[in-house]
DNA sequence: CTACATATTAGAATTATTCTAACTCGTTGA
DNA sequence: TCAACGAGTTAGAATAATTCTAATATGTAG
């Protein structure tokens, strides 16, 4: 009989994925999807070790990039590039696309399916297709 | 009645677009749009400056970064975003989408109209949408 | 509880890009 | 033709994001 620790959720979500729950990616984890909205954040790595330094969690910015990189390879994340210099880590890795707001540098999922490729070509011979990105990029009126 | 001199089209080219005929934007735009495949090239500004170089074209990386901007802003380049640091310049500026092969990094033209949007969703109010990018990931199979 | 593989860290290194301030060039009008 | 001025170019420094390094700390199997 298991308690209900704190955590235990996450420990296991890391552990399936292959990667030993340690503090600071638990700590990590916690404020990328159990925070309001953590199913759809989109939050670069400065971001993310601002987060973690002003919730007291002590995490070098070395350890943030790794912990997103492994997460995303763990399928946890999805990386999203907008700009040279500019990558977004997105908490919702299901097939959907995202609206780029060129002014504020803000990135949004697009709802619903309302983007949807008619045909997608054949993946030339000896590849797959690894990702479909499609970015809506906007601008001020 | 006018000669045809040499990099006659190239000056009119640029001079429609607002900038100035100079050695280096002529050279460069030489390279970019009168190379064989120059309607279909996807370059870095690191591979363009020694290309440059390469054919004794004194133009510095600066000069590099800047042309390719300025022409990209005058709808002669379209830019592609790929990874975080590393963003390619196409010389096809009509509307088509990419494969991307992360194994090596090279970026090509989907051919035809292979890929197309079922449907698009409305831009959100007091924006308009800039630029549609679609980028086919590819990896070894 | 120990051993050891794995993870974390500070800080340096790297990479792509942009900035700065001095110098040079292209163009216009006399 | 040429002077003058605004636009363009440049080397090198500066910046920003990311990755590397090698020393230290931690999680976990036994």
């Amino acid at each position: 009989m298991s308690k209900d620790r704190p955590y235990s959720a996450l420990v296991h979500r890391l552990k399936t994925a292959g990667l030993r729950p340690t503090r600071q990616r638990l700590a990590l984890a916690k404020l990328l999807f159990e925070s309001p909205g953590g199913d759809d954040r989109h939050i670069t790595a400065e971001q993310l070790h601002a987060e973690a330094l002003g919730e007291s969690v002590r995490v070098s910015l070395a350890t943030v990039y790794n912990s997103l990189h492994q997460f995303t390879e763990a399928g946890l994340l999805r990386e999203v590039v907008v700009e040279p210099g500019r990558s977004y880590f997105d908490t919702n890795v299901s097939d959907h696309h995202h609206f780029y707001f060129e002014d504020s540098g803000e990135l949004r999922d697009i709802p619903g399916e309302h983007v949807q490729m008619e045909s997608l070509p054949t993946a030339p011979e000896g590849t797959r297709v690894a990702r479909v990105d499609v970015i809506i990029r906007l601008s001020g009126d």
